[in-house]
DNA sequence: AAACTTAGTGTAAAAATTACACTTTGAAAA
DNA sequence: TTTTCAAAGTGTAATTTTTACACTAAGTTT
């Protein structure tokens, strides 16, 4: 049996990654259509999560990191491990079965995954010239279906541990602009929350956290009174995320 | 070069646990003397967590589950996974290569290692002559040194795994005895914080839950007033560990 | 019988949370 | 230029939750 070219991938452990993006109003999950790496044309029509065997020498945020950028192109994206999943059934749906043969080298191998999921500012977001560029498409959270593999499994862990996380970290800025309206962010939380959040209560107590600092800058061409816009002062952040802090 | 037989078990992923045990008055932690399979007497007196290789046909949660029969031979413990620990120099201190590369297989394997914790009642484990039994050591989980591999690392995360989940699911039940006065619940609930807790209000909210019950039993044997022992309703358990139910 | 040890109980003050409605501002439409 | 529209922005009273804190009760040992 010819041996292969040795490859630096490890056979048995990938990484999966649920990235969030937030236009405004929805939250969206980033899916990719399943495809073949030698082969653009092949592919299943199965949307997956983005996700790759690691690289031996790597470690798992850093082979999260190196996904996300050939998706994205950006770096130091914000990265939250979420668990591993490994059921020895995670891969055994026939088409999921038919796709590994055709792109792997061990088909038949255990393959347990690593699920991150990433907090992403949609509009820094670029479709890449990249090999996955054409297979990758925005989905509404509640508009995903089904998933191949176990990913709607990773995808569920991972907005549980999202809505965990917001309760008592103030992490959600990722998924904005670098200046916001209070509105922007409210409407964030409410949609991430499942909504139910009273406005005035949580722009009070978002200004009382002593995180946010307000700009003298406003929105521009809304057709309605324009909101001031607020920046976050990292250091209070920093030092909020420590001491478990509890912001809702 | 020999093929050696071959063997159902995964060269790089492995399980480790750390156990949690309560002694009435300390949280304890079990651990092991890293030994040998083939070789019991062969010990580098390096104290770890107990973990294993998965087998290729296994869940990562039954490979957790035959850990610990292993160990303790008890079944249906409490398990949490904590997440991946996946460093590519995880396994590079001196010791820990030599004791690979004299037990393992593949000591050169890249191994990504998935934790876990456990709780279990401390009264019911009984060294077990297996093994096992002989290296197996608990430790007060202030007296813990340095352990092999990195394992310093998955202890920190999961004891913070464990008081976070404490403060809003109703878990630690699992390391008393099926009746318990509340003095004892109370030490449980202090230790595992840090200490710090009002005795007269965590009676009283723990009582408002409504997931205990009164018996008519009482302590025996103690040189004071005997305190009234208390069981867990469990319909009312599982309700509250849904709903995402804050208790403290 | 006295001393000791832990069990068991109550309350008042402070803080946090909730529910809720009207005025302001700028752009767009009439 | 006036009116309309849409979201921005602001305050308070009632309720609930949290906190801090000290004494009496009961059984065992001395």
């Amino acid at each position: 049996m010819a041996k292969k070219t040795p490859t630096l991938s490890n056979p048995n452990v990938s990484v999966d990654c649920v990235v969030f993006g937030f236009d405004g109003s929805d939250l969206k999950v980033l899916l990719v259509e399943r495809y073949r790496r030698d082969n653009l044309d092949f592919q299943d029509d199965t949307l997956v999560l983005p996700g790759d065997l690691i690289n031996n020498n790597e470690d798992l945020n850093e082979a999260a990191s190196r996904i996300l950028y050939d998706l994205t192109g950006l770096t130091k994206i914000f990265l939250q491990q979420i668990g591993a999943f490994g059921s020895p059934k995670r891969l055994s749906k026939p088409k999921d079965i038919a796709w590994l043969e055709a792109v792997r080298m061990n088909p038949e191998a255990r393959v347990i995954t690593i699920g991150y999921y990433a907090l992403i500012n949609i509009k820094n977001y670029k479709v890449r010239p990249s090999s996955f560029a054409k297979h990758v498409v925005w989905r509404g959270y509640d508009e995903v279906g089904e998933l191949g593999f176990d990913h709607n499994d990773i995808l569920e862990k991972a907005i549980h541990d999202l809505r965990g996380q917001l309760y008592r970290e103030p992490i959600g800025f990722e998924l904005l602009p670098n200046q916001f309206s209070l509105h922007q962010l409210y409407s964030l939380y409410n949609e991430i929350m499942g909504g139910g959040i009273d406005r005035r209560n949580f722009r009070r107590r978002i200004l009382k956290t002593g995180f946010l600092k307000e700009t003298e800058e406003y929105q521009e061409g809304v057709p309605h009174k324009p909101a001031r816009l607020y920046t976050l002062i990292p250091e209070e952040f920093e030092h909020a995320s420590k001491n478990n802090f509890k912001f809702y």
